[in-house]
DNA sequence: CACCAGGCAAGTA
DNA sequence: TACTTGCATGGT
């Protein structure tokens, strides 16, 4: 079957699903380093203590102690990387960009990729969460969700190939829209999460 | 008790 | 290129 068609049947059972769930970029962006193979649930109880904290900003990010920070992020495991992270995000946009995401987000969507890929602790999945849902870049995420979408649609070789190759399994297919592909990866995450609920259940 | 969750980097072959 | 390992919490 079509991957558009796929979407389309998503769409109908499930509704959008209203990504990114959160109020500014700079959230997003954490959320996106914090939920590095990470429950959600635990993100967000690491957003919370950020946001309790005053940190959930740039700027501050860039001032606060790795230590400190690192304890703030505790439920979200990894704290160590991630603290590590969040600082080299907010140092690179402090130095680079005059700590203004406009500023950085001015970059034609190859740079700004080759930027956030450059960053320790950003790999591609985050850097692309970030050009699709911070940066609104027509670009398509693959995470292990969308690996066993295809797996279960009819496209199991497709599934084991490189990242680039998966997005580009879907982006050859659809239309380059950024709301589209917004969906899309919502949609198949949330597909992801009902049948790790109900494990004997058929593909649909 | 084991296993997994909206990965990444560094090392090895 | 293709594995393997360390990183870490909280839910089932």
């Amino acid at each position: 079957m079509k991957l558009l068609r796929l979407y389309e049947k998503l769409l109908n059972e499930y509704g959008t699903q209203n990504w990114w769930p959160a109020r500014t970029r700079a959230e997003m962006i954490a959320g996106a380093i914090l939920t590095q193979n990470t429950a959600w649930k635990n993100v967000e109880r690491a957003i919370t203590n950020l946001h309790r904290n005053g940190a959930l900003n740039l700027g501050t990010l860039y001032k606060i102690p790795v230590p400190e920070l690192a304890e703030w992020i505790r439920p979200a495991g990894y704290f160590n990387q991630k603290a590590g992270c969040l600082k080299n995000f907010a140092s690179l946009l402090h130095e680079n960009y005059t700590g203004k995401l406009d500023r950085l987000f001015k970059l034609g969507t190859d740079e700004l990729r080759a930027v956030l890929l450059a960053v320790k602790g950003i790999g591609k999945e985050t850097a692309d969460c970030i050009l699709l849902y911070a940066a609104k870049r027509p670009v398509f995420v693959v995470d292990a969700y969308t690996r066993r979408f295809l797996a279960a649609h009819g496209f199991e070789a497709e599934s084991k190939l490189p990242y680039d190759a998966v997005a580009g399994t879907f982006t050859a297919q659809l239309p380059e829209d950024v709301q589209l592909f917004n969906e899309y990866h919502a949609l198949i995450v949330r597909w992801g999460k009902f049948h790790s609920n109900h494990k004997d259940s058929q593909s649909c």
